[in-house]
DNA sequence: GGTAAAAATTGACCTATGGTAAGAAACTAG
DNA sequence: CTAGTTTCTTACCATAGGTCAATTTTTACC
């Protein structure tokens, strides 16, 4: 919880009642490798912060291949925000990639908790500024990168990430089978 | 400016304090076909909100092809926020696609103001969480889609954009060239 | 430590999409 | 209306990446 609180504070302020309210509304939870926090088609309530382990979320396309959409390490939030924001059943499946300490938080709690402390909205707002910021450089590497140097930036930007993870989770996340990503990795150890 | 007050009201309450403010920092634009609101390498100053007509932001890629990463009409605001959120000059170019009216905000002015008017704050946040969910399903769309697939999609999505745009700003924010776009439609009609 | 299961690699082939270039069509401006 | 420019289409060939099936390597577990 201190990775939160700690979080929060390198950015901005946060009064005691804040804080407090925040302790009062998590769960501290240890998930095994291979666990399933949340499910394709059912109903989203919770919101992870991870202080410790991998993650990730992907969903399934019609032929059953996975996709995946994040991962999350250290310090970083987790959840279906497809499904919480737009009140459905979940599209996509959180999985736990390796053993992981994450804070659990009920998606009402913290939806109140915005209203409750300007303090926490500020925060807020300010984690999907970055965020906003960075699925667009997403997208836009992936209309303009080829696989390889999509491959690249990623190994660049989450060297953490690459020991956690199999290739297709890799692959799955850049757009493409693992075949092609297991003969880009070939390439790059001939050059 | 009406249409951005009652966008705001139209979730929320605003103050008559926060909306004085608003009007105050606003200055009304016209832009004709063509013009460049934001040049790629150019500080970026502003943020557009739309009122009528229709703009684009792209990049271009190191073989000088764009890239485009939004379309934004009436009601949507425009910028290149990966510039203004890591305080860098312009990586996007910002187009105007016919001619369109919008209301121009300093960057620095609406900052102020997230600051000031706690309700303008909440305001944006949900702005965020919404757009945050777009650019998931949108990324996820390029992961699992074909062309023709997506391209199915956008003009489901976006009816209204198709005519004021030409084939290759679609076939460069679908992620294929023009040429392939080309194809996709004449198989459309075919069947 | 040995065996079964999972993951990664490899090879042969295939397909969706890209590149190029030329012609047709649609705008644009005098 | 006409010439010039921009955009769109089409045809042909090239290629990145996908598919499928075997094989090897790694990992997990009794």
């Amino acid at each position: 919880m201190e990775e939160l609180i700690e979080k929060i504070k390198s950015s901005q302020s946060l009064s005691q009642e804040a804080e407090d309210y925040l302790y009062s509304i998590s769960t501290n939870k240890t998930f095994a490798k291979g666990e399933i926090l949340i499910r394709q088609g059912q109903r989203v309530k919770n919101i992870y912060f991870v202080t410790d382990g991998c993650l990730r979320s992907y969903c399934y396309d019609k032929n059953g291949k996975e996709h995946t959409l994040q991962f999350a390490i250290k310090k970083w939030w987790i959840s279906d925000y497809i499904a919480i924001h737009s009140d459905e059943s979940a599209t996509l499946t959180v999985e736990c990639l390796k053993e992981s300490k994450v804070i659990e938080f009920k998606a009402k709690d913290l939806e109140l908790m915005l209203t409750l402390f300007p303090d926490f909205e500020r925060f807020q707002r300010k984690i999907l500024e970055r965020h906003v910021v960075s699925l667009n450089k997403r997208i836009l590497n992936q209309l303009q990168l080829t696989a390889s140097e999509r491959y690249d930036l990623f190994v660049e930007q989450y060297p953490a990430i690459e020991q956690y993870t199999h290739n297709y989770h890799i692959a799955s996340y850049l757009g493409v089978t693992q075949e092609s990503l297991s003969r880009i990795r070939v390439e790059k150890v001939k050059h």
